[in-house]
DNA sequence: ATTTAATAGTGTAACAAATACACACTATAT
DNA sequence: ATATAGTGTGTATTTGTTACACTATTAAAT
């Protein structure tokens, strides 16, 4: 609690794990601190968590500075109180992940704030190395989801409203690290019926024009109940 | 932030909902509060989180000051954060739950603080009116153990070291409130290999000796990837 | 001694879901 | 014309899930 850190307001944070996919690849994204503890290395974006706001208006405040969108997809993850994870004391910070559609961009995330000189998306596959723990509570988020995507169709936020059936396998693909097999994948995901074929195709990288699908909103619950896998490889 | 609320080291609490398994029923530790707010009202163990200590070690002392025993199974539930949730102003707490086997309790619970009048078991489907939003945690603890006794082995921690495996049904049907078939119950439990058959056996409440199992802790690990699920009814 | 009541323990057949697996078609680039 | 990259499709096998009913044991009551 030293070196002027603000003090009713300052004694615990939020930090956001915003996870993005384009390029077969799922990104973070980090930005580069521009304020001591941990100037110049990479963190997740975060901030002490204001008086009157709640943690959840907190978080969505900070997305907004970092995206320019509101009503991204958010959810808790984890509360970190380690006495040593923060050098100036022990400070508690909230994490929470965020799944975002790159597609809804407008342009490069600018880091609004004055902390923080850049804002970058980095691949999740090769990051560098972090200030605080955040490392760690990077790797827990990804295991939340992984899990989640399992029994809940919260991969979809990750993608635009119309996609291809590949484009929502290689995501699945992506989150977990391995191969699923082609055929298995569709009959199962389409046998679940949330989602809506729609008339229209997309050529996108492909030399075949490929049907483009969007989540039923309505069907959405049914599978909340249920548990996904697939499988070969 | 007024009524000589601790500065520094009051801004957040933690809050434990701890589970206990007896009489075929769930049971809910709660305290009669013997300050203000909510003086007289049923709540969760909780208090201030002290400014030396981890939020786990914390739990660990409430866990402590009203069982007296240590080593107890726990894990952070959630971090509830509304402006409202607390009439002096917005006090942060981090919910944990806790898996208790009541046969290792040697008395009642007396409550070692004088924040509490009293401690007591309340069946978890006959709970009283409880202050602040400590029902919506203990909703919130409920459905996640619900959860999470299927892909993982917590339910043993609410069992005696030895048990039969009807004491196993009887506690997957109160968590999941709903009957299980016996023998597709036995089958399954059984073929996850994670039971250690035991040379001995119990009378109990039967008239016939059962059984008694224990768990492999060596195996452990496998189920913890898998889903259990078991049906009629 | 016999009966009653409570509980332990066991197997199989039908069905559903998960898995492994390979080729033909189309558009484009050269 | 041909090579390339990606779309889209069906079946047989194995595995897991479900429904279902009786006998054996013992304590307690008569």
């Amino acid at each position: 609690m030293q070196s002027g850190l603000p003090h009713l307001q300052s004694i615990f944070t939020t930090d956001c794990v915003i996870f993005g996919f384009k390029e077969g690849e799922l990104k973070v994204l980090l930005i580069e601190r521009n304020e001591y503890p941990f100037k110049g290395w990479w963190a997740l974006p975060g901030f002490f968590v204001e008086h009157n706001e709640t943690i959840d208006d907190a978080v969505k405040r900070i997305l907004y500075e970092h995206t320019g969108l509101r009503g991204i997809f958010m959810e808790q993850l984890y509360t970190f109180g380690d006495l040593k994870r923060h050098p100036q004391g022990r400070i508690i910070t909230v994490a929470y992940y965020a799944l975002l559609r790159l597609d809804d961009l407008k342009s490069q995330p600018e880091p609004v704030t004055d902390y923080a000189r850049q804002a970058v998306w980095h691949p999740l596959n090769d990051l560098p190395e972090l200030a605080f723990d955040h490392r760690h509570i990077i790797d827990k988020s990804i295991m939340k989801v992984r899990r989640k995507i399992s029994y809940s169709p919260i991969a979809f936020e990750l993608l635009p409203e119309k996609f291809t059936l590949t484009q929502l396998q290689q995501l699945y693909e992506a989150i977990w690290g391995r191969k699923l097999d082609k055929r298995n994948f569709r009959k199962k995901m389409l046998n679940y019926n949330i989602l809506k074929e729609l008339p229209e195709f997309q050529r996108g990288v492909s030399y075949r024009a490929a049907r483009l699908y969007k989540l039923d909103k309505r069907k959405y619950a049914k599978v909340f109940q249920n548990e996904l896998t697939f499988s070969k490889d």
